[in-house]
DNA sequence: CACGAGTGGTTGACACGTCAACCATTACCT
DNA sequence: AGGTAATGGTTGACGTGTCAACCACTCGTG
């Protein structure tokens, strides 16, 4: 059908399972144990962090930036915490598209309340795991991986 | 509220932030291009894959341990594969509650068709940004935590 | 044999992410 | 000024994952 597809090396192949494994079930369990103890996704967590971080205030592209993800993702996702509270959409009396996201008092005491939790969790799950050196390599082969990842389109 | 909440140090938070950028990103990427290359998501490479090295047949709850999922996932997983005519079901005769899961040939071609596309992304993306030497170390960090996260309950 | 517990599997409601299309406004170019 | 492109953001449809409840069957025990 085409040229030989050039498997993997069984070393090849068990770093990429072993990390695949690794990676589904530390985030799984992770972003069940948050949810479970504080009412809050990890998406929740991550754009509260860093929108009081930022002040509690900002203009929607900016954290949409911020967090990386797409500006879609993150309608919908500021649509459900607006619903649920945790946020506000103003206007933007300079730019007539525009919106800002306002963390709301409900949103920045459950961030607040959320945050030790969460530390905790990735503590007990992830950091007690490893040797410093350990997550100074993993830090490092991450770091490699995403520079690897930049240079390719997408 | 309670005792000091213990912050990670700057380094293990260097640690922990790189490792879930890399993931996320490397994840996503993969998930994007494999879909977009094969008109298959990795849910779906990976039960076809499973269960097709298994002969193509197998009994659900089988296919479900052997890919670690929950039950109710697999059981979407499969309903909508089957609309697609990628899998089968059939009765057990052995056991009344009992389903067989069943490649059908579509199924067989399709993951025939999509192995070394997968392989490749996974080459290009993640293999190709390491060393053999950082490979390992990976898969030795990985089992680490895999096995750390098998010794506490959930 | 009856009955309760466990197993195999489905279902429905909901949260989440992606994609593509869309609307409104602003910026750019001539 | 006027048209076109780019930016800011929303929307709807759809695939996916989780949770909890549920149904049907089998199995172990009295």
């Amino acid at each position: 059908m085409n040229a030989t597809p050039r498997w993997l090396t069984p070393e090849q192949q068990a770093a990429w399972d072993g990390f695949i494994r690794m990676q589904e079930k530390l985030i799984g369990r992770l972003s069940r144990r948050v949810q479970a103890d504080s009412r809050m996704s990890p998406a929740d967590y991550i754009v509260l962090a860093k929108l009081t971080e930022a002040g509690g205030r900002m203009r929607f592209m900016d954290l949409t930036k911020l967090v990386e993800w797409e500006k879609s993702r993150m309608s919908h996702q500021v649509a459900r915490m607006a619903k649920r509270g945790l946020v506000d959409k103003e206007d933007c009396p300079d730019d007539g598209r525009g919106a800002f996201i306002i963390a709301t008092p409900a949103g920045r005491e459950a961030i607040e309340e959320a945050a030790p939790v969460h530390v905790e969790h990735v503590r007990r799950l992830f950091i007690d795991a490893l040797t410093q050196e350990e997550l100074d390599t993993l830090a490092r082969i991450s770091n490699r991986v995403l520079a690897h990842l930049e240079k390719q389109p997408d």
